[in-house]
RNA sequence: GCCCAAGUAGCUCAGAGGUAGAGCAACGCCUUGGUAAGGCGUAGGUCGUGGGUUCAAUUCCCACCUUGGGCUCCA
C-alpha cells in the first residue's frame, strides 16, 4: 500500500466517534499502538511515525535513537513484552485535545513525526484524538478496542527499512510488520497459510526438482534452465505454439540486439529508457540496444512491403526473448528478471475488425489458460498513465472504450486500474487465481493506436486507398519463465501429467535380479510405446523403499513397482501409486498405460 | 536504486582471531528388500570475491557481487 495514503488515514484529522462494532481493522490498529507501547519502553527514546491496518495486520514505523536499527530477535522480545501488556487489560482511553495543546504535548515528548502530522492537518481542523494505553501516548483518530486483554492472537512478522512518508529521498525509518486476529485459531490458520506458501515458492522447487537456477557468474536476474525445467517449458511452448498455429497466427523471428534509431522512432528511448541496458557503441560509435519489446521488429516485417486488406488481421508471433534493467532490488525468482521469453505477438488489423479481433483473443486466451489448469479469472483494465503517454487523449478513450466492451462481454469481473496503461496503450490484463487463492497478473491485451503511426504503417484498403492498420499487442504466458514459477506454485510442484518432466517411474523390488529388470523394463517399453516418458529405477544398493521415497520427493506422478511375486503369478497386473493423490492400485500394465496416455492428451490438471 | 539481514561441502545448517564440522545427497562395500530413509565406510570446502588490520583472518574492518525481507518501481 502506498504510505501516502497512510499518513492520513489513521492520524490525521478530527477524532472519530466509538465504533457501533469491532472490526479487524480497528483490532490491528491497536495491536499496533501495543506494539508502538512495548518498543517505547524497550527502546527509550524511540520516535514513532504512523501505524496503521493492512490486508495482512498492522505496522508501525520508528526512528530509534542513535540511527539504531531492529534485529530479528527483538521481533520476539517485543512480542513478549506485549503479551504482558496485553494481560493487564490495559484501556485504551480517548482523549479530545485542542489542535495546540496535542502539538504541545508530543513536541514536549520529542515526537517530531506527530507535531509534523499535526502541521500537515487541514486548517480547519481544530481537535484531535489521542489514546492512552498505559504510559503509551498515540495521536490518533481511533477506534480502538477497549482494553488491551482483546489482543490475544498476535504476531510480529518481520523488520523493514522504509521511507519516511514512501519517497525514496527521505530518510529511513524502521517499520515492524505485524498481524492480529481475533482468534488464536485464526492466527493459527494464518501462520500455516504463511508455511503453506513458502513450501510452494517456485525458488525453492526450482532447485529441488532441477528445473533451473540462477548462477551468480552470469548476473542476477537471469535464469538457467536445466534438463529438467527445459523438458517442461518445451512442452509449453509446444502446446502454445500449436494452438496459435490453429487460430491463425504466422510465426516470426527477430534478432535480441538494434540500432538506436528502431527505439527512437518507437519512443521506447524516450519513455522507457531506465528500463533498458546500455547500449554498446560498435563501429563508428553507433549504438546498438538489447531488446526490451519485440514490437518494433514485427512492425518491420509488416513494413518489408506494401500490404493489402486481403492479408489482414495479420497476426505476427514469436517466443521473444527480452532484456530489461530491473532495478537490483526487485529482481525475485522467476517472477521478475532481467531476461525473459515473451509469447509475444502483434496483430495487425483494421479498425472494423478491431472489435471481432479482440473478443476472439480474450476467448482463446482464456481457453489456454484453462489448458494449463487455471481456471478462475478477473480482467483489469487499465488506462492511460498520466505522465507518460503518447497519443491524443481521443484515440486513448476510443481505444480504451473497445477494451472496455470486449471485456464486458466475457462475463467476467472487471476492475478498473486507473492510468495503469503502456505508453503506446490501454490494455486489458487477465489476473489469475491460483491455488492457494493468490492472485496474479498473466496475460495482457493492449491496443495501440501509436506505433502504426510512429511507423507510418499502411495498407491499401478494398476501395484502393491507402488506410491506417491498428495494432494489437498481446501476450498470454507474459514471461515463459514467470508463467513457469507460477504454475510450479500453483501446483506445488505436483505438474500435471502431460507437464511432468518424468511421468512415470518403475521400481524394481529385486534389482540384482536379471528377470525382474528385465521385467520392469518391459514395463517402461509399454509406456513409452504409448508416448509417456518413463523410467526404471534400478540403482544398484538401494532399497525399493528408499527408490519410492526417493520418486516421491521428486514429485514423479506415477510410480510403478514391480517384483518377482509379480513376474511369477504372470498376469500382466502391476502395482501403481499416484504420487498426488497417495494412492495405490493394481492393474494390467497396458490398461494403465492406456490410462496415463489419455490423462497426459486430455491435459487433465491431475 | 534505498534500508536491514545473510553468503561455510551439491542441499540444510553448526562453528570460531591459531587455516573447519554434522545430517542428507554423491561414491564404494555389505544387505535382495513388497510400497516414504537398511548397515558400514570413502571422498568432498581458496569458509561469495577483492582489498585492509594482525605474527596469524574463514572469523575483525572496507568495497564489490549474489540472495532474502521490505521501500520505491513494475512500461
Amino acid at each position: 500500500m502506498p504510505d501516502d495514503d497512510v499518513d492520513d488515514a489513521a492520524e490525521a484529522g478530527p477524532p472519530l466517534e466509538a465504533p457501533a462494532e469491532l472490526t479487524l481493522d480497528i483490532l490491528r490498529h491497536s495491536a499496533a499502538h501495543l506494539m508502538a507501547a512495548a518498543v517505547v519502553e524497550l527502546f527509550p527514546g524511540a520516535q514513532y511515525d504512523v501505524g496503521p491496518a493492512t490486508d495482512e495486520g498492522f505496522f508501525y514505523n520508528f526512528r530509534l535513537p542513535d540511527g539504531a536499527h531492529f534485529a530479528e530477535e527483538d521481533l520476539a522480545t517485543i512480542e513478549s513484552r506485549m503479551r504482558e501488556l496485553a494481560k493487564k487489560r490495559i484501556p485504551f482511553d480517548r482523549e479530545v485535545l485542542s489542535r495546540d495543546a496535542a502539538r504541545r504535548l508530543f513536541d514536549g515528548m520529542d515526537q517530531p513525526f506527530k507535531v509534523d502530522i499535526i502541521d500537515r492537518m487541514a486548517a480547519d481542523v481544530n481537535e484531535v484524538g489521542v489514546y492512552r494505553t498505559g504510559e503509551f501516548v498515540d495521536l490518533c483518530r481511533g477506534p480502538h478496542v477497549p482494553h488491551s486483554g482483546h489482543l490475544r492472537a498476535v504476531r510480529l512478522l518481520r523488520v523493514a527499512g522504509v521511507y519516511w512518508r514512501g519517497d525514496e529521498k527521505n530518510e529511513q525509518l524502521q517499520r515492524v510488520y505485524g498481524t492480529a486476529f481475533f482468534e488464536r485459531e485464526q492466527l493459527a490458520a494464518f501462520i500455516a497459510q504463511r508455511e503453506e506458501a513458502r513450501r510452494r515458492d517456485h525458488r525453492r522447487l526450482g532447485a529441488e526438482l532441477d528445473l533451473f537456477s540462477f548462477p551468480e557468474e552470469i548476473g542476477s536476474g537471469l535464469a538457467v534452465f536445466h534438463p529438467k525445467g527445459g523438458l517442461v517449458r518445451k512442452l509449453m511452448e509446444d502446446y502454445s505454439r500449436q494452438r496459435h498455429e490453429e487460430a491463425g497466427y504466422d510465426f516470426v523471428n527477430t534478432p535480441h540486439i538494434t540500432k538506436e534509431d528502431l527505439f527512437q522512432t518507437s519512443g521506447h528511448l524516450q519513455w522507457f529508457a531506465e528500463g533498458m541496458f546500455p547500449p554498446m557503441e560498435l563501429d563508428g560509435g553507433v549504438k546498438y540496444y538489447l531488446k526490451p519489446m519485440n514490437c518494433p521488429f514485427h512492425i518491420l516485417i509488416y513494413r518489408s512491403r506494401p500490404r493489402s486488406y486481403r492479408e489482414l488481421p495479420l497476426r505476427l508471433f514469436e517466443f521473444g526473448t527480452v532484456y530489461r534493467y530491473e532495478k537490483s532490488g526487485v529482481v525475485h525468482g522467476l517472477t521478475r528478471v532481467r531476461g525473459l521469453t515473451m509469447d509475444d505477438a502483434h496483430i495487425f488489423c483494421s479498425r472494423d475488425d478491431m472489435a471481432g479481433e479482440l473478443s476472439a483473443l480474450l476467448t482463446f486466451i482464456l481457453d489456454l489458460l484453462r489448458d494449463f489448469g487455471l481456471t478462475d479469472f478477473q480482467l483489469e483494465l487499465s488506462t492511460k498513465p498520466e505522465a507518460k503517454a503518447v497519443g491524443s487523449d481521443d484515440e486513448w478513450t476510443e481505444a480504451t472504450e473497445v477494451l472496455r466492451q470486449t471485456a464486458l462481454t466475457m462475463g467476467l469481473d472487471l476492475v478498473m486500474d486507473e492510468g495503469g496503461g503502456a505508453f503506446y496503450g490501454p490494455k486489458i490484463s487477465v489476473q489469475v487465481k491460483d491455488a492457494i487463492g493468490r492472485t496474479w497478473q498473466m496475460s495482457t491485451i493492449q491496443v495501440d493506436l501509436q506505433f502504426p503511426q510512429r511507423f507510418n504503417l499502411t495498407y491499401i484498403d478494398a476501395a484502393g486507398r491507402e488506410a491506417r492498420p491498428i495494432m494489437i499487442h498481446r501476450a498470454l504466458f507474459g514471461s515463459i519463465e514467470r508463467f513457469f514459477g507460477i504454475l510450479l506454485e500453483h501446483y506445488a510442484g505436483h505438474l500435471p501429467l502431460w507437464l511432468a518432466p518424468l511421468q512415470c517411474e518403475i521400481v524394481p523390488v529385486q534389482d540384482d535380479a536379471p528377470e525382474v529388470v528385465e521385467y520392469a523394463q518391459g514395463v517402461r517399453e509399454l509406456m513409452r510405446a504409448r508416448g509417456l516418458r518413463a523410467k526404471v529405477n534400478d540403482k544398484p544398493g538401494e532399497r525399493m523403499q528408499s527408490r519410492i521415497r526417493d520418486a516421491e520427493l521428486r514429485k514423479v506422478p506415477y510410480i510403478v513397482v514391480v517384483g518377482r511375486r509379480d513376474l511369477e503369478r504372470g498376469d500382466g497386473v502391476v502395482n501403481v501409486r499416484s504420487t498426488r493423490a497417495g494412492t495405490q492400485e493394481n492393474l494390467l500394465a497396458g490398461d494403465l498405460a492406456d490410462r496415463l496416455a489419455a490423462e497426459a492428451a486430455a491435459r487433465s490438471p491431475g
